[in-house]
DNA sequence: AAAATACTTAAGTATTCGCTTGACAATCAA
DNA sequence: TTGATTGTCAAGCGAATACTTAAGTATTTT
């Protein structure tokens, strides 16, 4: 029995974060490898406080983990939010190319209604 | 030379559109198969005005497409607005993953920086 | 110990967003 | 023609959002 609550609650989540394009910035900066909060911040033109609270918000949904050692915090993608993201597309499409199919066979037989 | 200035505008809409659980059910809906503003609306618990303007969100992004014939417009979905989105995620996720093949092979040689 | 670094937290602000209401246009049905 | 559908447009409202500033904490350096 496939998405569960606590899953559209995930994935609503990580299409909220990814709504925003600074958040976005962040992730694409941290698939390059982990890097520190305010290394994250140097190419951002925000404060080191709105680059923590755009963190929260990444962390909350799963698409961002992070370990502080010291006084530095270290900041690394899970790509397992990610491709939850990428699984609801995918979902979407094939139940509309399914369609498509169905459609053919529609055209071909040309008779039985659902 | 792949990402253009307009393809990160695209994708600026793109997740923009899906950011919002309202338009992502609608989204869902499409999936199924194209129908009309009204029908669209009914499942949902807003306004018929509402609902038009979450369409004009996900027009213009690209994952939507709508055509008037009569006084009922026919949305449906477009496959490769999705896609689109698909595929950033799918290169972050690569990216990252590519590193940690990088990482094996530093840990395995041990030597040869770069 | 003193200063610098690397965050953290709270409060405030300006803008954006999702939504409603209400008035209107266009098409189809009786 | 009259009336009912089906959608469109504009204005406005309350809540959410992204940001800043400012004051604080914990850790490392000197």
């Amino acid at each position: 029995m496939p998405s569960h609550k606590a899953d559209i609650d995930h994935i609503d989540q990580i299409f909220r974060a990814l709504g925003d394009p600074t958040r976005r910035a962040i992730v694409e900066k941290l698939s390059e490898g982990p890097i520190s909060v305010s290394q994250l911040a140097q190419p951002l033109n925000i404060t080191l406080a709105a680059v923590v609270q755009h963190l929260q918000v990444l962390e909350e949904s799963g698409l961002v983990q992070t370990e502080k050692v010291g006084r530095v915090r270290t900041c690394r993608i899970d790509p397992a939010g990610l491709s939850l993201a990428e699984q609801w597309m995918a979902d979407r499409r094939s139940v509309w190319e399914r369609r498509f199919d169905r459609l053919g066979d529609l055209l071909v037989e040309s008779d039985e209604s659902e």
